[in-house]
Formats: C-alpha cells, sequence, structure tokens
DNA sequence: AGACTTTCGGAAAGTGCTTTCCGACACTAA
DNA sequence: TTAGTGTCGGAAAGCACTTTCCGAAAGTCT
C-alpha cells in the first residue's frame, strides 16, 4: 500500500507538506511544491487512509442506519430519501438489516465503536419494553460520546425523531370509509406487540367511534405484519360464520395484499363482494387491481427529514419530534356497491 | 471519550496488558489482572475505537454494496440475501445507491480509501464503454491494494461475477410462449444501452427463432427500465395501427406492471385480449392480476453467492463467473384463450 | 542444584495520518 | 539599518490502538 510518506519521498518534501497538500486543511503550500506533491500523488496512484485520517482528527464521515428487513419496500424506501440527503455531503452511508430481537442495540454499539457521527433508526419498535430499554441506553451511550441520533417511527429513544402520524391516519381512513357507506368493519391488525400496528388500529377504531360506529373484538385479527400474515388473517375471517364485513383494513399494503390474494382465491370481488383498505401507499403496489384505498406516507420524504435532522450543525437542546401527517387516499378498492346489489 | 490508557490507568496495568485482554489477540493474561481490566471497563463503558485498531492491524471489516436504485425490489432483495451472511462475520455492510453515471466509479474509489475489505457491485451495466472501463480500472486499483471484489451481473469488470443467465432465461420463456400458442409478439425492451434489457432481448429472439417465430423490429418498443417505462412503451404498442399482438414481453416484471395498468386503462383484458409476460419474479409484484408469467431469478440467492465468493480464504487464480439460470413461471397472464374466442 | 523452557507483564516501536510549534526567509514600514 | 509582520517548510508530538521485543519469575528436566 503506497502512503503518504511514499508521495513525500517522492516529491522530495516533507511529511508535512505532503499532508498540508492533499488534506485540503487551512494552510497553504507553494505552488512549487503543491505541484511536486499531486504530481507524485497521481504518479502513485495514493490514496489516502480515511480509516488514518479519522483517527488522527477524531471524526468520522460515517453514518448508520438500522432498518428491520432492507427488502421490504416500506424501509426500502425510507433508505433511499435518506440515502440521497447523505450522499452529496460526502458521507459513508452504513445500512444493517436487523432480523434478530437485539440487532438494533448491537448495531448502536457498534457505530459507537466505529466513532460513526451519526446514527438512524427506521422502524417500528415493538412494546417490548426491556427490548426498548436497552436500546435506549445504547443510544444515550453512543450520544453522550459525542454521536447525533435520529429515528423514524414511534417517539421512545429520546431523540430527534420523524414520527408518522399513524394514529390519525387511520382515523381519517376510517371516517372516510364511513362516509363512503361502509358500516361493518373488520382489522387485520399485525402482530399485538408491534405499535406501529397498534397505532393504526387504535386510530382506526376511534375514527369509527367518531361516527358511533363499532368495531367488535372478534373482528379484529392479530397476525404477522407481511404479505403472508394478510392472506391468513384475511383467511380466518372468510373461516368466521356469519355475513362478510362491508370492508376490511389491512393495517398495511402488503397485508392488504395478501388479504387481496386470499379473496381472489375465494372468489369474492373487490370491492363489490367486500371492501379492502391498507397503509402506507407503497409505489411498487400502486399497479394493483383493484386500486387500494390507503394512507400514504411520504416515505422518502420521512428519510430525507431524518438525514436533515441530523445534519444540521445546531444540536437541539430537547429532542424534536416531526410529525408526518398520512393522506387518505380512496381508490376502487373500497367503492361502495350501489344499494340494492 | 474513554480511552484503552483510562482503562488501563484504572484497572493499574500497563496499556499492553489492557489491550490484550480487551481485543482477544493471541497473548493470554493472567486472570487476576484479565478480570481487574474487564471491570474496569465496564465500569468506564469502554468501547474500542475500531478505526484506531484498522489502522493498528492493517486490517478493516468493511465491506462496500453498489447498487443503482435500493429501493428498487430488484436490488434491495439482493442486499439483503448479501447481507444476512455478512452480518454473521461481523462485517459493516455500507451500500451506496448511486443514481449518477460515475457514482459506482467513485464509490469503490471511496471503498479503497477506506482500505474496505471486499466491494461488491450490484447492478447492470451499461454498454458505455466509456463509464465501464473506468469502473474497471479502478476496481483493478481496488484489488491490488489488496481488496476482495465481486459482481452480480455482467461478467465485464473481471472479478468474480454471479451472472444471471437473462438471455437463456428469456429465450427459454419465448419458447414457453410459443409453445401456449403465441405467435405474433411485442418486446418492451428498456434502455438500448442497458446490457441486461439487451441479453433478455436478444435471447427472447433467440427463443423464437428456436421455434421459427419472426419478431418484427417495429414490434421491439425501447424506453426506461421502470415502471412508467412499460406503461408508455404499452401506449407506443397500443396507438400503432393493426392488430395487437398476441403476447407482450417486458424485460422486467416491473414494466410489466406498468403495460398492465396501461391495458387496463384501456379496458384491454389480459390475457384474452393480449398476453403479458415479465422477467424476474419481484416478490411483492407476485399478487398482481392476473398473475404474471415471468422468468424468476432467486434474487437473495444471488445475494448470498456473491457474499460467499467474497469470504471464502482462498483467492482464486482466475475470476470465476457462476451462472444463474432463471425459471420460467408460467402463469394466468399468458393463458392462450381457447381458439375462436 | 543448575540449565532449559515456558509463562506473563511492560516498555517501546510501529500504524498512517494531522497539527502544533519553531525557525528561516522575505517583505514592508520607520 | 532594524524591528515588525507575514509566509512557508519541516521536526516532532499527537491520535488510539497493536505487536514486537525484553526481562523477570516460575516451572520442568536431568
Amino acid at each position: 500500500m503506497v502512503t503518504l510518506q511514499d508521495v513525500a519521498d517522492r516529491a522530495q518534501v516533507s511529511l508535512t507538506t505532503a499532508s498540508r497538500v492533499l488534506s485540503d486543511g487551512q494552510r497553504r503550500v507553494g505552488s512549487q511544491l503543491a505541484g511536486r506533491v499531486t504530481q507524485a500523488a497521481a504518479e502513485l496512484g495514493y490514496t489516502a487512509n480515511l480509516q488514518a485520517r479519522a483517527v488522527a482528527t477524531g471524526q468520522s464521515n460515517m453514518v448508520g442506519v438500522v432498518v428491520h428487513d432492507i427488502s421490504d419496500p416500506y424501509f426500502s424506501s425510507i433508505a433511499a430519501g435518506l440515502i440521497d440527503v447523505a450522499h452529496p455531503r460526502q458521507l459513508l452511508v452504513c445500512l444493517s438489516s436487523t432480523p434478530g430481537e437485539d440487532g438494533e442495540r448491537e448495531y448502536v454499539s457498534l457505530m459507537r465503536a466505529q466513532r460513526a457521527r451519526a446514527v438512524i433508526i427506521i422502524g417500528s419498535r415493538s412494546t417490548d419494553s426491556v427490548a426498548v430499554a436497552g436500546l435506549r441506553a445504547e443510544v444515550a451511550a453512543f450520544l453522550s460520546a459525542g454521536g447525533r441520533a435520529a429515528c423514524v417511527g414511534q417517539d421512545q429513544l429520546g431523540v430527534d425523531t420523524i414520527r408518522p402520524e399513524n394514529a390519525a391516519g387511520a382515523q381519517a381512513l376510517a371516517r372516510a370509509l364511513v362516509t363512503q357507506g361502509h358500516r361493518r368493519f373488520a382489522v387485520l391488525a399485525g402482530p399485538r406487540e408491534l405499535l406501529t400496528a397498534r397505532d393504526r388500529l387504535d386510530g382506526f377504531r376511534t375514527g369509527l367511534a367518531d361516527w358511533s360506529v363499532d368495531l367488535a373484538e372478534t373482528d379484529v385479527i392479530h397476525g404477522a405484519f407481511t404479505r403472508d400474515g394478510g392472506y391468513e388473517a384475511m383467511s380466518a375471517i372468510l373461516a368466521a360464520d356469519g355475513p362478510l364485513p362491508d370492508c376490511v383494513f389491512a393495517v398495511n399494503d402488503v397485508m392488504a395484499v395478501g388479504a387481496l390474494a386470499r379473496l381472489r382465491a375465494a372468489g369474492i370481488p373487490v370491492p363489490a363482494g367486500v371492501g379492502l383498505a391498507g397503509f402506507d401507499d407503497i409505489s411498487t403496489l400502486r399497479d394493483v387491481f383493484p386500486p387500494l384505498t390507503t394512507v400514504r406516507l411520504p416515505l422518502a420524504r420521512m428519510g430525507e427529514l431524518a438525514a436533515s435532522l441530523i445534519f444540521t450543525d445546531v444540536l437541539p437542546s430537547k429532542p424534536r419530534v416531526i410529525p408526518v401527517p398520512g393522506e387518505v387516499i380512496l381508490r376502487e378498492s373500497t367503492t361502495k356497491p350501489p344499494p340494492g346489489h
């Protein structure tokens, strides 16, 4: 590996001078010597060792990003927005997909060891208070080591947070669906311990209550937060005896698509047989048929916001929480068939 | 920041001993002192500075991953497979989404500066020979600096490559479609300069030729490799006068979905009005209706393979190329309607 | 008991960079 | 001519680690 010393030797200058030329610092170097140095560097194919530079200067250009599953379009969209902001700033984005229970805590710890400049945690935290407390402590340690941190999701970590308004969005959706004429609902509610899922369920229930519509406990089906989870939950609804609900709300689009597949398999038309709504407005899912009523979250924008919180020079005295509203998008999947149908 | 020296002081041992205890090296330390050191480290909340360690040892645990667009499910699926392999090995995955022309080259250069252990380039390279040559040179520099490199896509960089068999897959698809009874085809061919797109087009044409079916040049529509590109290209087909083709092949699933949306807007049923096939078998798109005939690529598996090529200790004398076959999946979107329909 | 090996702690020399501090030189002003 | 003020190159002291080398102590063998 060619080192700065090699460059200095070849240019017949001191290590100091070579460093000054090549590391755009404060001090200038005479154009004569500077020329010799840059030329020598080019001839040798020299590339500064950023690790060593980071050690010497005590600051790195790395930012860590934690997501649950990068292949999930929800996360990858946010990550994309984030990368778009980080890239022009010459920051190195390190990404972790953490399936495991304690993965987030471990990764934040790793980022602290790497002396990363910032860490961004994306994703719906569970209600497992032990895990949250552990993560919270790790983040606090990261902060006190001089790093910055932000979160996209629930405001549980005591850091700057981009908070999607899950409850309000679901509430607005519920009201819109009632306005469309639906009266009896079922909810594919996702996992009990997932806060995001719970907020959406609660918000939906609130929205129904606003219009004095009741949601029976038996019409709330819990399951996985995935396509297959939606498929299974819809199966459970179909298996129950009694009439189908007017409309089914899946707490995310991916589950809604699973539910749709199940309905299709059962030969039940949407929305004629039953209405179906999702949440998120995942872009790759906008072309399913019938088009899904959903609540749009500006995912890429949320990633950008998170990044910009981190990269402001001023360190806020208190953690900021930026609410991001969802927008109800009514599409065909919930169009109420004309009465007497 | 608490440093190793602080730990050593508190444990009343030398820096050396503290280092030996905390950095699982070769030499052992007596359990008495070792205990004092670990306790002191715990009390101080010490975390080793991995950057400094990397400088001292001359080896890092970073691997760089370059993709075109992380929010594209094709790339994020591969990346997910890759991360799954890298994570248990305590490797730090740094990801770049490079929209720009020269972004890949820049990122590999950055990885060289970071003294990354390996770099993995995912994505369909263009046929722009200047850009490819630049990237190739940069990768060569990275290799000669002692790094490992691998590529998922076309074998153009002179490194270990996971090569999806685009041509063979498209050829098999074409033959299957002809067998199904289709005779006149159109292809939504993506960008001219994209090698992946071109290989799929060429393979498709070959497959048709195997059965003596011709593909008219006017039935090949170039456009963007995206959902909207598919939508536009399908518009062009609809705008042309003359009868519709029996079947349309979009060179990837995302384009096929765009085409499907266009057909739906035009009120043309699939497959009754026209057949439609894609490529990739993107998992989030498996529930579109009608289900898309496509060629499945094991994306996550490809990511895993790329990672495993990199992490083998033996350095191959010649770059290995591992072909990954696609599997034709016939679904409803190309079911030939009974004749006389 | 003496020679030989093994175990184990610490001083010091790296690792590749930045930055402070010093001194040399030139240039301006009195 | 001389003191004052910049400008600019280089020696050396960091940065937070690892690792080599050395020497002391303890254990083993004859």
